[in-house]
DNA sequence: CAATATAACTTAACACTGTTATTTTATTTC
DNA sequence: GAAATAAAATAACAGTGTTAAGTTATATTG
């Protein structure tokens, strides 16, 4: 009982409560150093309880990237509506994508890195990752058709930036030993090369 | 015994039998789902012999590593030979990047793709990861000398291209369902919006 | 050749893991 | 109150990485 009294904690948020413990210490431990064991004592309850709630442990870290990620959804969203020019809007979409997943990097890894075979059965398509992405590609769309870009193929555009953003998070994510430079220096100059390269 | 005949199998490479074991069945199953037993049995050896060629289970995907590293600085040194211009070794050089990663998807997929639960303790600049990524920075220095790029920060730029590549290269190997546009278009497109966005 | 030293390998065991089936406890309903 | 149901806990299974100790084969020496 090491953890918040069981007493005080609304029974039908004990889901949620789950869900919280589980993220932080993913974060902090790792996905694969967390035992079920381990997020039912913090949380005060036994090992099993928490299949009342989730079919299993990787049903949790899912649950969490559907949550985590619904927030980037909106995040992007409302960003947008910050500027009028769609490209200061693409500037700042990407900027979000790339903070976000080095502010979340344990639910990026699983949705973005983690190979396939691993993960749940859940396709691409029906994740909020995808609608992060529509968003994105919508605003490249804007672009277009404002004459801004040097193609028109908009799909194009989008993979390549998406392509591009993905490499940066992902490489500052999982390579922390490499010798960067400046961090906020080279998400910037990966951003601004991508952009300047698609410009008309 | 469901793998080699031990007898047949010369016992000095019996750790280069692991590795190569050890390599396929990671990416087959993933890291977490091949455990050390596993791995024994199909070289037809107890787990615990295993112990004997390496610290631990973590150490065999290091080592993995650090031989396709090795293989990728080769090629990429190799290519350079092909042209003068120090622009178009910098195309060629990330070109056989991205292709390296899909021919050899297992191996790149070890080496940069998969999440590894334990940090590394060897220092990056030990590894072949620094060789291979010294020899591209070193083609982007003849780039700045040749006042071809509009910045003389050769680290900055390599590493702006470095997670470029390695965007479109993880995406493509992991290819999770999502629609891409043609593979090589991609490619492409990627690449010289890349160089686009760092030329003078 | 026999005795010994050493290398290669295996067995047994420990403290864990995710997960299921079963059993107990608490809460609601009649 | 008793019966029904929901919530949680215990016990157990088959598996994990890893270590310590024991065994077998090979090489070295006298």
């Amino acid at each position: 009982m090491t953890g918040r009294n069981r007493q005080e904690s609304d029974k039908e948020n004990l889901r949620q409560e789950i869900m919280d413990a589980a993220r932080e210490m993913f974060v902090a431990e790792g996905y694969a150093n967390v035992s079920m064991r381990k997020v039912a004592r913090q949380i005060g309850y036994s090992a099993t309880t928490i299949y009342l709630y989730f079919k299993d442990k990787n049903d949790i870290v899912q649950q969490i990237c559907e949550q985590t990620f619904a927030r980037l959804a909106q995040n992007i969203k409302s960003i947008q509506q910050l500027s009028d020019n769609p490209l200061e809007k693409l500037r700042s979409g990407m900027r979000e994508y790339v903070y976000f997943g080095l502010k979340h990097p344990s639910q990026y890894e699983i949705v973005f890195i983690t190979p396939l075979p691993i993960k749940t059965e859940t396709a691409f398509e029906e994740t909020n990752g995808r609608v992060a992405f529509d968003t994105m590609r919508s605003v490249v769309n804007e672009c277009i058709a404002a004459k801004l870009l040097k193609t028109n193929d908009g799909e194009l555009v989008s993979q390549t930036l998406w392509a591009g953003i993905h490499g940066i998070t992902s490489i500052l994510i999982q390579h922390g030993g490499f010798p960067f430079v400046e961090r906020e220096k080279l998400i910037d100059s990966v951003i601004e090369t991508l952009i300047t390269g698609i410009k008309a």
